[in-house]
DNA sequence: CAAAGCCCTGCAATCGATTACAAAACCTAG
DNA sequence: CTAGGTTTTGTAATCGATTGCAGGGCTTTG
């Protein structure tokens, strides 16, 4: 039983050719003769020869494979962006390798010796709290390195990315809900400093101004977009004098937070108070009561920021300030009605 | 503006030392003096050098990464486990290449030359449906190459793995209910071939027997772990003459789209059918009702995978049949409830 | 028939690190 | 002061694929 692993070598052997002509057969096909193709083709099938990546890559001066810097892995709303990237990339023949911002700085796992490493061709940041100063440090000007965000990103990112459309989807969970009728209308925000709760808290105060609502400061709840977060929120949704009779969430998750306290503490949604979340994750349509929120093209955000990384990779430079926005849709469901009559 | 990435020479150059000394310094710093090694470490830090893995690899033969293969990347089920290898293998130096099994076998991804790719320098295999026959193609034997299976793994698969105690998961289940003062518990499956399937359905007769209950076929109903199996069980629940007023569901997942869909149909959970689901993933708690759910250790599920899976590259062969099971506890929470009397 | 051009092929250098081997430097003890 | 031992260092081979260059074969054309 040989444990031997085949060479390019031993492939030539076989097929009575040089190695030169079986790596242009493998990758050239047409610059080589008919008949050597069909002997290295029948010589790779015969050994069982499979490439060596570490080898190739070394001499090509690449690595075939992506780096995904993602904040957090359980978090499904990333999972699946990394599956649309994987779409793209895969088939590329570009593997993609998984990080979790938490990890890297540890051991020889940060994200610069990553790159530097020979590891990765470029990155796709999903972390908009990413410590710039880290990448920076080692590579001069990130606008070199091929880098593309997707989702979210610190601010002043220099690098394209490719986004939804934050606000205007905000503005549409507003006119809905004011469309049933609604005039307190609150919000929950995501985390400070982050990208997305900016542009969607912006988007909730340009849609109550387009419809001639005022904006209550105190019907704006800081948050984060996880569940806790959604569970606090209700407390002091709770402890309020006058409250909404609707709540934009700013991500699905705090939105079952939200109605999972609300509900343990006898109220009802929609009939006490309408809830629309953002992000429209799997669970949502199925959530009791299943949710109205704001859909995103999640993978079709991962695909995206594939290409263009993968453009950029191969020296199609697109200019640097490509920053693609995709549109996200209305979905309602059972979480959103009428207020209730006073 | 250089944009050359330093090589092992440029150290070498700057430290006045040869590069065999530089690579002593860094990989074995008590095999060279005092001195030399200050001297490198200056070099180093001057120049900005990252050892170049490409290199390292092909001369080593090794790739100092681990492959997972997930068959879906999207449950957040996964995720937590890929978050717990990550946990282990990145400060082992060991980068983490995830893979959906639908991805792979297009183009030059599938896991045989993966591994023969010298890409990675073994597999966490995560998916019970996984098609062997790909992998053995080119391998000759499995139990050579280092795979570690976590969860799942299809029927005698070859290699050691790191699995929950899902039969007596389902009998804790089981037994919960039937403490609660049910006597008509159903199950609702999940999909035909899995292992996990398999034994939790075992396990779920076994608990009734030992607490005296007859097992109802007709109370087992077919399904998968998704969201819409659990949809379609409740349909055939409501269309029952004699109904269970108790479900053990085979995952989370399917207990959220069953009480989704009843809920739905006016039904009340824990009112009308108590239910229990199994893996206990985040929302679970936050769902209404919050589930009562039998929990995995999953984080501990994916580190304990990755160890096993480094000690098996690093050579440490613990004998081929090892397979930890590590425990599930219940976890009670609002969506059982004793049975309406009759 | 010879010259020019094209296609195919092979030789050998190359990528950047690691490491076997040997030489050099340094110690220690007699 | 020297033989023998130990530590440190350097030289050069090596991993396996890709690719610039040049040579050989074949076709075309004057």
């Amino acid at each position: 039983m040989k444990t031997e692993v085949p060479t390019i070598q031993d492939v030539a052997r076989v097929a009575g050719v040089s190695t030169a002509t079986v790596s242009r057969a493998l990758s050239n096909p047409e610059r080589v003769s008919e008949k050597a193709r069909r002997q290295v083709l029948e010589a790779v099938e015969r050994t069982g020869y499979v490439v060596n990546e570490a080898a190739r890559n070394l001499r090509q001066q690449r690595a075939n494979a992506i780096g995904v810097i993602a904040p957090d892995l359980s978090n499904p709303f990333f999972s699946s962006i990394i599956a649309g990237i994987e779409q793209i990339a895969g088939p590329n023949g570009f593997g993609v390798l998984v990080t979790e911002s938490s990890m890297t700085g540890q051991g020889t796992f940060d994200h610069a010796s990553l790159l530097a490493a020979a590891r990765v061709d470029g990155f796709v940041v999903l972390d908009g709290q990413i410590d710039l100063g880290r990448l920076r440090n080692r590579v001069t000007s990130l606008s070199q390195v091929p880098v593309v965000s997707a989702c979210e990103y610190p601010e002043d990112f220099p690098a394209p990315s490719v986004t939804v459309d934050n606000t205007g989807g905000a503005e549409k969970a507003v006119r809905h809900l004011a469309d049933l009728g609604h005039t307190k209308i609150g919000h929950i925000t995501g985390p400070r400093g982050n990208i997305l709760t900016t542009t969607r808290l912006q988007g909730f105060r340009a849609g109550l101004k387009s419809i001639g609502l005022p904006v209550r400061e105190d019907f704006i709840l800081p948050g984060d977009f996880n569940l806790e977060a959604g569970k606090l929120a209700a407390e002091i949704w709770r402890t309020m004098d006058d409250r909404p009779t609707a709540m934009f969430c700013a991500s699905d998750q705090q939105a079952f937070g939200f109605i999972s306290q609300l509900s343990r503490q006898g109220f009802r949604v929609p009939e006490d108070v309408s809830v629309i979340g953002f992000d429209d994750i799997e669970v949502s349509g199925f959530f009791v009561p299943a949710l109205t929120t704001i859909s995103q093209p999640r993978l079709e955000l991962g695909r995206m920021a594939a290409r263009m990384l993968l453009d950029r990779i191969n020296g199609e430079s697109h200019r640097e300030g490509l920053h693609p926005q995709l549109d996200v849709t209305l979905v309602v469901r059972d979480s959103t009605a009428a207020p209730r009559p006073e």
